[in-house]
DNA sequence: TCGGTTCTGGAATGGTCGGTCAATAACGAT
DNA sequence: ATCGTTATTGACCGACCATTCCAGAACCGA
């Protein structure tokens, strides 16, 4: 028995997550926040608390509406290796050019914020994990099926292709060529994934 | 015929580095600075510009300190093979903790500046791309001395090395484990060069 | 229709930002 | 010793920062 929000809660937190993924955190002021959601100033400190609030909220937005597909997508379970590539299909090669420049939100976060800020750091690289581990399950049910050779462990190969991963979005953000980044992952997954 | 300058122009730049590849070019405020330099307000406008030239100038420096060091050791004539692993030893496993998780000052800056300030960024991301030519040099050089197996070609193999050094180094800010570390980079470098 | 509760809009806060400036101090050349 | 040049110093600038606060509007249940 009171006001209703008059704003969309997930669309003010899509058009934060939008400003946050391409300025960073220290860098997407308020205002800029404000316009994007289209919502004033008080709104957001009753919905969300503060900035560090606001972007918490964000980063579970985002494990929700893109990291998620990743994990379900490594989760393949007839097809692992399959999985695997089509991660790096969706994270990177069938993107558009200016999603692709956003780079990752977490890996964007992670080296933005480690030596400052230590709370929302630790939230980015626990989302992280998530998704390294999930590749290493994924290595290693691809070896079961005798999709990956076992030259290295499933713990190695889901190291490398994570931090393989994380290079590539970076370099993505760099505005490297689309070509080029196929040819810094391309080989390892023949290596790994013969066929 | 004039007043000399009364601080060390090399010192003040190291100094500023430090503040710099901690904390970021947006993060790193002009008081910060000016502490960590020891000198004037008005010492640094006379002596750099602004605070744009003087992140361009402490990248210069970056580049002579640091990058030249993993520059040489890649150009190594006589075992090119050891000078990609003495790269990955001297910038990863050889550093201490705290050296670590400050990663990769150029790889910091592309990140962060990217969508912002394409002039820095293109400073930054042109060095970066002497590494990546210099690693394809490299793994050229080792395959013709057939120290690198030709499963791929030099061109992908140091764009594979290259970028699973950027992932090094965002994951060394991250502050993940030199073990895991170990894991994510050790396995690619025996595949493409056993011994 | 009214009361209670919550949301909204915008002004105002104190602090910090990058950058400027004029006065002063320190030097080298003559 | 003096003069011209340059470095240093610290106060100062307007702009913007994240945050707070409050008056008024909007809604709900009764």
């Amino acid at each position: 028995m009171a006001r209703p929000l008059q704003f969309d809660r997930q669309q003010a937190l899509d058009s934060a997550m939008q400003v946050f993924w391409l300025h960073g955190y220290y860098s997407s002021s308020l205002q800029q926040l404000l316009d994007a959601m289209q919502i004033n100033r008080g709104s957001l400190y009753a919905a969300f608390g503060d900035k560090a609030g606001l972007f918490t909220e964000v980063l579970n937005n985002y494990q929700c509406s893109m990291q998620v597909v990743v994990i379900e997508l490594l989760g393949n379970q007839e097809n692992p290796a399959k999985g695997i590539r089509d991660v790096f299909e969706f994270t990177v090669f069938s993107l558009p050019k200016d999603a692709l420049a956003m780079g990752c939100l977490l890996v964007n976060t992670v080296n933005e914020l480690s030596p400052m800020n230590s709370e929302l750091t630790a939230q980015a690289s626990e989302k992280l994990m998530l998704v390294e581990q999930a590749f290493i399950d994924a290595c290693r049910r691809a070896q079961t099926l005798k999709q990956m050779n076992k030259m290295v462990s499933a713990e190695e190969a889901g190291r490398m292709l994570m931090n393989s991963m994380i290079g590539l979005r970076v370099q993505c953000r760099r505005g490297a060529a689309k070509s080029h980044l196929r040819q810094s992952v391309s080989p390892l997954l023949n290596m790994l994934m013969p066929n």
